[in-house]
DNA sequence: TGGACGCTTTGACACAGGTCAAGGGAATCC
DNA sequence: GGATTCCCTTGACCTGTGTCAAAGCGTCCA
């Protein structure tokens, strides 16, 4: 069900590759010399439960590698995905044991974690952190916003163009064409964008028939004009934060 | 357009109805005496907008008394609440000057400002403001979340019967029949549930012609058992969070 | 090799909610 | 007192998306 990842133990938070944009990013050598003292790593793999809703959580953590889904469910059944954590993005919350969403690994996950009591104490004590987990909760409220006007308002096939134009800029080399693989089954991104898995098929089709995207395999984009994709997504400009 | 507000200015914060559940809930007398010295009150009239999409805010501020919305618009109009600000919601984020909402008094609307430079400052100064941010930005990320799944998932009559037992909640005297005063229009419930003026109505009067609700003029709603009215919100348990 | 399984696509059809249009009722204003 | 305006309701109709069903295509495993 999960073990530790030995490639990454051992390293130190200097050579982390989300050293700069996690929680830590804004902790000096000490800050960081005392996370060092807490931190554990552990692996999930794709598919897997991180945590279920209502679970207690007893750690909090932040993404090194992959990418998991946040989702929130009606007694019926119906699913609603409600955030897509990347790396970097931070799992949990000082304050508050237990989880209101399900977490689950959408690819293989590696997370970096702390013992939510000695974090709520580190918050406390390291000024950086707290400071820089506020910056981030408010830039997830942005994002869960934004994503609160796609669900609400746009069609079917704006939306899809939104979650696809989200991945391909977010994986953006400059190059032309722009090439992404995507990290959800067509499940999941009917659980994200409020659609049947149908649907979003369909849309998938539609615009891979009217040229504005190409398919490598079922998971591969390509896109040769983002700025195409940005009109379908009823989107002209930049205006997205990058969740 | 706008005026001081009377009433209020000259009282101190040990008054101030939003003392406890505010961002300075936290605060020791000796930073609240600073905040004291730092603080002003505008009001705006019902309808007056507060600000518009990526307005420069020189203030943060709480809202003391009425209720605000927070909206976000597409080019071609269409226009999706994302949040309903009530007595003690803040307003604004540290660290960024423009706003990304159009936020409007919903009902008239007064405020307890700050500039926003000396707001920052205050973050970094007094730890107890900036540790209740992150909580209420934390409880407005888990209400924002749970909006996602009411409009990405639920029916419309889901989604009214949801709204209108918030409203009724969180006017709750424990009386009944419950009663509350919407502080929405038709039109901004539509805008709020991601629905049609026309949809909203209807929903409303087929509640009422099923005897789930009663109507007292067009802003007051009774509801003689609110459980039954949580199953038409699909919505057994008291899971939500109060937004 | 063949079967089972997971994921995706496609088609036929139904219906919830949007659109368009008309009208009602209560303020407000001249 | 009538006109205007704003907000809300109601009706008729249409369409986008959901539902149900079937089939395609890899991959895994026996």
């Amino acid at each position: 069900m999960s073990k530790i990842d030995l490639a990454v133990v051992g390293e130190g938070c200097s050579t982390c590759p989300i050293r700069h944009r996690a929680v830590c990013a804004k902790c000096e050598a000490d800050e960081l010399a005392r996370l060092e003292t807490m931190k554990s790593y552990r692996d999930w793999r794709a598919g897997e439960t991180i945590c279920m809703e209502g679970d207690v959580l007893p750690f909090v953590g932040s993404i090194v590698t992959g990418c998991a889904t946040l989702t929130r469910s009606m007694e019926d059944g119906r699913t609603q995905m409600v955030g897509l954590l990347m790396p970097s993005d931070f799992v949990g919350r000082p304050g508050r044991s237990s989880a209101p969403y399900e977490v689950v690994a959408a690819t293989d996950v590696s997370m970096c974690l702390f013992r939510r009591a000695e974090f709520e104490q580190l918050i406390i004590d390291t000024p950086h952190v707290g400071q820089r987990l506020l910056e981030m909760s408010l830039d997830e409220l942005d994002a869960a916003r934004d994503w609160m006007l796609v669900l609400g308002r746009k069609t079917a096939r704006e939306k899809v163009a939104t979650l696809l134009s989200i991945v391909l800029r977010r994986s953006a080399t400059g190059q032309v064409p722009l090439r992404a693989e995507l990290p959800l089954t067509r499940d999941a991104m009917a659980t994200y964008l409020g659609l049947t898995i149908e649907t979003v098929s369909r849309q998938i089709t539609a615009l891979k028939k009217e040229g504005i995207i190409r398919l490598e395999g079922k998971r591969g984009v390509l896109c040769d004009d983002l700025s195409v994709l940005l009109i379908e997504a009823g989107d002209d400009d930049d205006g997205y934060a990058d969740l």
